[in-house]
DNA sequence: CCATATCGTTTGAGTTTCAAATAATTTGTA
DNA sequence: TACAAATTATTTGAAACTCAAACGATATGG
């Protein structure tokens, strides 16, 4: 146990590490990358509820969706049934961003797992996902 | 590709926030203890290397080992073959949050493969092997 | 209609970060 | 040896980020 405890560790941070690299060169900060991926999963969503996702408070959102903003990747628009909130949406700039990122993921599965076989690569889907679900 | 993607990011994600949540019960912030693990498991560490091996200047890990250093986990010892130069260990009370957090990621691999036979934590294990040294 | 709750913003203080300047020491070279 | 250049860590000043609390605007429930 101790030594696959290990290796998980390991392979968390070398995701890590890969992913903030790539981030980095996109001009991008990590948390406003992960900003525009949770909007790009979740589609338009209030303030409220993306800080929460995010885990932060929303006067922090607030500063952050104002660069992001500045930035051209994403813009509020007036909620129609309740007009004190405002729903977050991406542009067509933050889309292309979150699908380049999208491709990036695929891209890394598709070297991490270039050397195992077919089997072991279902294989390993298959306990990833039961263990995804676990958690 | 696609699907074994998006199960590896969740899997990501859902082992960060655990961690985060775990972490911040302890008092410390997650970069805090992330410092920590690596001195427990490189050992002795100068400045210069810990802040490569973290991602940040000197300069910010100069304010961020004083904090720590203020918090009694470690200290910093004069390098006995270069005198511009520190060695940043952990204390007891340090190494004591090192082993304990080291725990929970024992007692985490735990619950994250208690679903899986024998045979399958087997070939987790190995695959999840070879793709950390692939990457 | 009005008290109360909710949504997002603003404010003020504290933290974190970086790049650049600095002091102490080491290294390389003549 | 001597001394210029490089290295190590700290300090400084500015910018970015964070939170809790106060705030204005709007919604909700009696």
């Amino acid at each position: 146990m101790d030594y696959l405890a290990k290796t998980i560790v390991e392979f968390y941070e070398k995701l890590s590490s890969w992913e903030d690299a790539v981030v980095r060169d996109t001009g991008l900060t990590t948390a406003q990358a992960h900003t525009i991926e949770i909007i790009g999963h979740s589609g338009p969503i209030r303030m409220k509820d993306l800080a929460h996702r995010i885990g932060v408070t929303t006067g922090t959102l607030t500063v952050a969706i104002d660069k992001l903003e500045n930035k051209k990747v994403l813009e509020r628009k007036q909620c129609k049934t309740d007009r004190r909130a405002y729903l977050i949406e991406l542009t067509d700039a933050g889309q292309a961003y979150f699908k380049q990122h999208h491709n990036f993921h695929i891209k890394m599965t598709q070297e991490i797992v270039a050397d195992l076989t077919d089997d072991e690569q279902e294989i390993f889907g298959r306990i990833l996902e039961k263990m995804v679900k676990k958690i």
